[in-house]
DNA sequence: ACCCCTTCCTAACGTGGTTAGATTTCCTAA
DNA sequence: TTAGGAAATCTAACCACGTTAGGAAGGGGT
């Protein structure tokens, strides 16, 4: 009995080392080095094992988009840390240009349009409940009710999207493109306070 | 003499004609079916005679890439004949989502990672020029004076860039996309109207 | 000792970008 | 009019890729 246990667990392990040098290939040497014989290679394994552990190269591909999701989780969850309201949405904003910026091969195929679109929106789910998780928050500190609570969600990550990828696509420095992150935030923050004189509509015409 | 002129005519002739059939290649089966040998069947010529127009795949990629970004200057211009500024700003928000979605595989490799920086760059700039152009105006309609117009621009540009992903990218739909954008836009204008109270100085800590 | 199942490898297929070399086409100049 | 040569074009091939087929090898259960 424990021989087939050992096997499961033998296998896992080379299905983990696999997983572990396609990152290890995708980070250092970009997404056009990621070939499925190089990664059988680095493993000491010939090109068809890894189809023992994979349906198609998409399938490991999405794995290190999990990946991805999970590291950039943990990084936001680490700046939701900050007590500050305001602070700690603009230190997401940051974050995430940030996190764009250290792992930029790994940003790219969190958005690549070939990885299957249900599957992509699956595994980021969780960094987005955080977002929406602060910005319930905030709203609640600053007395702001939004009247399309998804809508703000969605413009707010479309956002933070859109500026990191002025980094990686070279358009700004990822410097430069942090503070703009910061500076967006705070300006469509402070344009929904304002939106809000003091009853809980918010202008929508 | 007259030949050597129809023989440089029927050059860029054919040239001209397989930028058109890797054009419809691409925007009606997408940027999988987009091969040399493929264009070169449809415009009936065997696969190495594309070689003697582009240097590459890219430098022919590149020209779609082109032809886009000029397909999005002429629509955003007749977006920008829109007379009240407030309007103007947010119809240029919603064509620039429109055209995502209306040429989804030709957005998406305008925006391609893998296509040089420099020169994404410097095809993009004529329809970022407009968006500068637009949101000067807007400002001196407004009496606002931004103090990094640069900074607002590539806030503006990102945030368009990023709500348009989020459609293409198959977050939200469409309409909901160009909805976004256009919130998004006046959002962001309405918190630069009251981050300059009187004087000129927008609030920068 | 035999058998079978899992694991693994080599070899191959089809498709892609790209290049070399031969072949055809067509102008030009004797 | 024809011989020479340059331009244009084709076929065949190269290499790398994702992926699959078929067989060898190894160890566990009867």
């Amino acid at each position: 009995m424990s021989t087939s246990t050992r096997r499961a667990r033998e296998r896992a392990n080379t299905r983990e080392r696999i997983i572990e040098a396609a990152l290890h290939v995708l980070e250092t040497e970009g997404v056009a080095a990621l070939t499925i014989r190089r990664i059988a290679t680095d493993v000491e394994y010939s090109a068809p094992v890894v189809y023992q552990h994979f349906a198609n190269k998409d399938a490991l591909v999405l794995e290190l988009v999990a990946h991805g999701h999970r590291l950039m989780l943990s990084e936001f969850r680490r700046a939701a840390q900050e007590p500050d309201t305001d602070r700690r949405m603009t230190r997401i904003a940051s974050q995430y240009v940030r996190f764009a910026g250290e792992h930029p091969h790994l940003f790219q195929v969190m958005n690549d349009p070939m990885v299957d679109a249900d599957e992509r929106r699956r595994v980021a789910e969780p960094v987005i409940d955080v977002l929406k998780e602060l910005l319930t928050t905030w709203s609640a500190a600053h007395d702001v009710v939004l009247a399309e609570f998804d809508q703000a969600c969605e413009i707010l990550w479309g956002t933070l999207y859109g500026i990191a990828s002025l980094s990686y696509l070279g358009s700004v420095g990822n410097d430069r493109a942090r503070y703009l992150a910061e500076q967006a935030l705070r300006t469509i923050l402070l344009g929904w306070r304002t939106e809000t004189p003091a009853n809980g509509r918010p202008a929508s015409s």
